[in-house]
DNA sequence: GTCGTTGCAAAGCCTTTGCAGGGAA
DNA sequence: TTCCCTGCAAAGGCTTTGCAACGAC
């Protein structure tokens, strides 16, 4: 039977306060804020545990690895910063509607990064 | 001065014998099918000069992890066959003109991975 | 008290690096 | 002959796992 243990918890939510995808390393960093001794193993086997559970999900980042971040949010892309280096989630899907594939290819699904510069660093740089 | 070596050739040859993006692995089995001896460091130490001279391109795919594939092919994107787990490049672009992100974020660059069934996979199931 | 969880350390992947010997020019 | 490159082995990151102690229920 499953556990509510004071680091799962704080893992948990670590992921409501900040909703954006996370790192292991951010997951940890923000957690041992919460729990003090929170080891990296820990984490790790928290991040796996939620994500079978489907409570997160995996992201495989281009360049930033892997990452994690809640489920239930709907289709949506990632976006990027090539600035500040955070992932934003953006609504919606940005794939066009035909011609995706060509004859014979069946598309079931789809994943897309975009890269740039985020609304807030556009301001800072400007 | 740069050297032609039998690794190194072969390697290169390795690429243009498959069009399609390889993993290291792949590379290293197909390479040591033309030099027995070949190693993976050495592998890895020429894709990283041929990346670094243009040559090759670095791709991260979310559930096959780090492939390379021949550049200049223009604008691109991948899709990943389910069934016999080999990636395709598929010419074109998938994303749409307009509305990819909300308004503010500057979107200079993507990355589209596609998932499903390829045809020669389609044709053996049905 | 039970047994799911944790912390720690060790081990497993994948990738990089140090080094001495080898081969391309 | 020069010195770039290779093979081998060791070491570096990231992630998983074994184990004994701990703590949620």
């Amino acid at each position: 039977m499953r556990r509510n243990t004071t680091q799962r918890k704080a893992i948990e939510k670590v992921f409501k306060q900040h909703d954006r995808p996370l790192s292991v390393d951010e997951v940890l960093k923000y957690g041992c804020m919460i729990v003090e001794s929170l080891n990296q193993s820990t984490v790790y086997r928290n991040l796996k545990l939620l994500t079978d559970e489907g409570w997160l999900e995996r992201i495989s980042h281009p360049s930033l690895g892997t990452l994690f971040e809640r489920t239930g949010k709907g289709h949506h892309h990632h976006f990027h910063c090539r600035e500040c280096k955070r992932v934003f989630e953006l609504p919606g899907c940005a794939l066009k509607e035909e011609g995706v594939a060509p004859d014979g290819f069946i598309v079931e699904d789809h994943e897309i990064f975009l890269f740039g510069i985020c609304p807030s660093c556009v301001r800072k740089t400007r």
